[in-house]
DNA sequence: GTATGGTAAAAAATCGATTATTTTGTCTAA
DNA sequence: TTAGACAAAATAATCGATTTTTTACCATAC
């Protein structure tokens, strides 16, 4: 029996944990805004309840402020803080990378061919992109994935959304994305090939270059 | 003016949040138990809003696990977790580390030196040696503190937090303390030194004993 | 003209009660 | 005796309303 289990499982009771996100990481929110907790109510239709305890958990996940009888807030954004998520996404994610191709079995093999296919294949004007952006997502959780670490995992997670926050800010460059994609496949070759060393390299540049974009996206004030 | 700024700033709301998580990384809890939130409420005296707040803050932090319909669960332990929480902090420490000594200033030495000296001062004794874990925390966050990454500071905090859970499983070792409050005075040494190698090193020593006693512990089931 | 104090409006946090879901216990039928 | 279904109890999740705190505005004094 393949009993489908939801994605994010164990939270799922509301949805609306996931909208909030997405909405957050998409920039669908300006950075330094407050919420105003009612107009999200009415706009997500949701009770107050769910609301808060989503806010809440956002809030400990890093994508919301808490200010303490002041409610929620967007975290302002700076260029010290780009720094840090790339630099750190850096190390953690060559560090998964390199752990997951000493680990990674025929099954993970399988599929990185197949969210590399996906990807290449998404169409990227559809709902604005958002399907491109859970694929991609989706790749590079699957790149690193058998590496061995849950707190890993989840730490790269956290910093890949905090990194998007600066990614997604301006609108979409087909020319960068070219680039980008090519490296994702390069990638997944290294990777099968069970080159550690250089598949580390690689992702270096590939994360270095996304950092020149969100930056110059960044500096864009947006 | 030296404002006092509360630990934990931002959520400081709740005083619930700081209680919880004390009592659920000092093991007051049994691991795999399920939480009865009328229970709770009534033990720390709070109404159900705000507790059910601070378990979903919990939930995404770590120290909780969020059932579908089901309430709230101490997570379990295992060795393999064990294991990897160890590891990462051995690498995320010592990254830290290693910049902390680079960057860190002369206000942060005496920070350090006053840090290593209430530690060494602590009543075990006291009140269930919580003031020596407090002041233990203390300390290594501030070997850390001047590292230049507000993220791996999270980390860092995060993975301490799980670390302890097996680490305080059972009873106090004074044998074994007094080791490890040795090696505290020496990473005080080296840093001042600013010797990032040999710090690094002893740290990676420094978590190798706590994780033989946090495994062994562990073991011996509590 | 600026600063201060007070009042009104807005918003956040919390409470008490209701609703929905899961778990437990019991009874019946094979 | 066991398995299954139903009912009852327990518990989690949610809602609507109340309380508390903050913010905005305005009047008055200096």
């Amino acid at each position: 029996m393949n009993k489908h289990i939801p994605l994010s499982a164990g939270t799922a009771s509301s949805p609306i944990y996931d909208a909030l996100r997405r909405d957050l990481v998409g920039g669908r929110f300006a950075a330094g805004e407050k919420l105003a907790i009612n107009a999200l109510k009415e706009h997500y239709q949701v009770g107050l309840s769910p609301l808060r305890e989503a806010l809440n958990k956002l809030a400990a996940y890093g994508l919301l402020i808490q200010e303490n009888q002041r409610g929620f807030r967007v975290p302002k954004l700076s260029r010290e803080e780009l720094d840090d998520i790339a630099r750190l996404r850096t190390e953690l994610e060559g560090m998964a990378l390199e752990r997951a191709i000493v680990h990674g079995d025929a099954v993970w093999e399988a599929d990185l061919l197949a969210a590399a296919h996906r990807l290449k294949r998404a169409d990227v004007s559809l709902d604005k992109g958002e399907e491109w952006e859970r694929l991609h997502t989706q790749f590079h959780r699957t790149l690193v994935a058998p590496c061995g670490s849950v707190w890993l995992l989840r730490f790269i997670e956290q910093l890949h959304d905090q990194f998007d926050r600066y990614r997604r800010l301006g609108p979409k460059m087909p020319s960068i994305r070219q680039e980008l994609d090519e490296q994702h496949h390069q990638l997944v070759e290294l990777a099968l090939h069970r080159d550690g060393k250089a598949a580390r390299a690689l992702m270096d540049d590939h994360i270095h270059k996304s950092y020149e974009v969100a930056l110059a996206r960044y500096q864009a004030h947006a």
